[in-house]
DNA sequence: AAGGGATTGTCTGTATACAGGTTTGGCCTT
DNA sequence: AAGGCCAAACCTGTATACAGACAATCCCTT
């Protein structure tokens, strides 16, 4: 009886959830990308019972999208387990990501986007590049352009004009390390960081365009092509753990972090 | 105290489902695809309790999950109904389908598929030949082609050797209109049915041959191609809506059968 | 001393009770 | 007669109680 008598303390952030179930939803994924919750390891519901000052009930609904979302994985005799990544399977969820917006760019090409959309992601490459010609970066205009970024590619997977296909990308985009932003702040304090963005920025300039002449396969093709912005930053990962620029790093499975028998 | 007494009988079919959310799951999706809760009316728990005889705990997660499945939609007061599907969203499905089995088709040629796979998709294939040369199809070998249909692009599915990608393309398939088999059944009775089959066991043909030639772009367009055949028998179906050959043809919308206030 | 079996503890799946909210229907007022 | 307001019923979200299953540990037997 001690548990419904500690209310939950609203958190440090203003997080004004809807249901407890999307509360739950929310500081679960929050603490599994945090690290808390490491991967690979059994989640108890009581357990979070007392964490979350919740009933089991909600909780339950939580786990249970969190297993659809990916990121538990539901064990065989039930449960859930945090899930861990190889780096091939991260590799092919920034593929999907990348065909599913490659597809996007395809139907908006072939059926046309209504002037008021393109002038809106127009302006949104602009603060973009307003962004980038300040030169150096702060974290203020990195965050600025994680959001941004995120913004655009938002815009572009509506303009297929389909509900099926942008609710896949959202899907496919759940992951932290498969999200069009995810990998941004990798980049965060590496010099060659603009460079990069420059790159990026540059492909966003002509899909759009594509998009605008109605060049579908040339849009596709260019998604495609800026999805490997993200497997670039994938590999610089891998290659120097130490930057934890990303949240959620330590659910990518390493030769040295994968424990004797991972699955 | 009545529902605890009457325990599940059991269904007609010998559907041992695991748990009794999964079993909930099964008998909401006949019931919908089977056109019983007809598309858009909301879904009240407490009907469904005295339907499925069990509480409201495994029917809640049942329902969580079609709503993921994409079957039902969430209500925004809370609750859920049955979603319905414009012409247009079921063509969007198809493509994504199409794309994401091309994606495979691509992966699968690229890195390379063992012998023993290639060996059993061919034996696979044979199998449909045998099926295809008896001429006049009845019942039971339609019902035993949609069987193998379903076996090899399953089997293709799996060549790619990602299970991100084969659990979206699981998932992209779960709409019975947008999976590979569903509109198999439309042909069932039209004389050119044979014809169409053939088409399309020649492109199974071509792609598995693209995939072990390593032609990693051309077993992707195949693929691509293959799913246009569904997206045809849609059309055939809108023009013809009569024909009752597959499985939720209700839940698309027409001019006719839209309410006034759709949404 | 080692292995097997039994017992106990814990955890998930299921059932049900309770509270807040929304909707609907009826009644009153204009 | 029509519209608005109030009330009641139902329905969802949440909490908790219960039962079966799995696992771990401890004791007994060989």
């Amino acid at each position: 009886m001690s548990a419904p008598s500690v209310r939950i303390q609203e958190s440090e952030a203003a997080e004004e959830g809807g249901s407890q179930a999307v509360k739950a939803q929310q500081r679960l994924r929050e603490w599994i990308l945090a690290g808390d919750l490491p991967g690979g390891s059994r989640i108890a519901e009581l357990a979070l019972v007392e964490r979350l000052g919740m009933s089991r009930t909600p909780i339950r609904a939580a786990l249970m999208r969190l297993g659809q979302e990916g990121l538990l994985e539901a064990l065989s005799s039930g449960g859930y387990a945090v899930r861990t990544f190889s780096e091939r399977e991260v590799a092919d969820a920034i593929e999907l990501r990348g065909t599913l917006e490659g597809l996007a760019a395809r139907l908006a090409a072939e059926r046309g986007v209504r002037p008021a959309v393109l002038k809106q992601a127009t302006e949104c490459l602009d603060q973009i590049d307003l962004l980038l010609r300040q030169g150096a970066l702060d974290d203020d205009s990195f965050s600025a352009y994680v959001r941004l970024n995120g913004q655009f590619h938002k815009l572009l997977s509506g303009m297929a004009d389909s509900a099926v296909l942008a609710r896949e990308i959202e899907r496919a985009s759940s992951l932290p390390f498969a999200s069009a932003s995810g990998f941004v702040g990798v980049q965060a304090h590496n010099p060659d960081a603009r460079d990069m963005l420059m790159v990026a920025q540059h492909q966003h300039r002509q899909v759009l365009d594509a998009i605008a002449q109605r060049e579908a396969g040339r849009a596709e093709a260019l998604m495609r092509e800026h999805s490997r912005l993200a497997r670039h930053n994938l590999g610089l990962v891998m290659q120097n753990p130490q930057q934890g620029g990303m949240p959620g790093v330590q659910l990518i499975r390493t030769q040295k972090n994968t424990p004797l028998s991972q699955r």
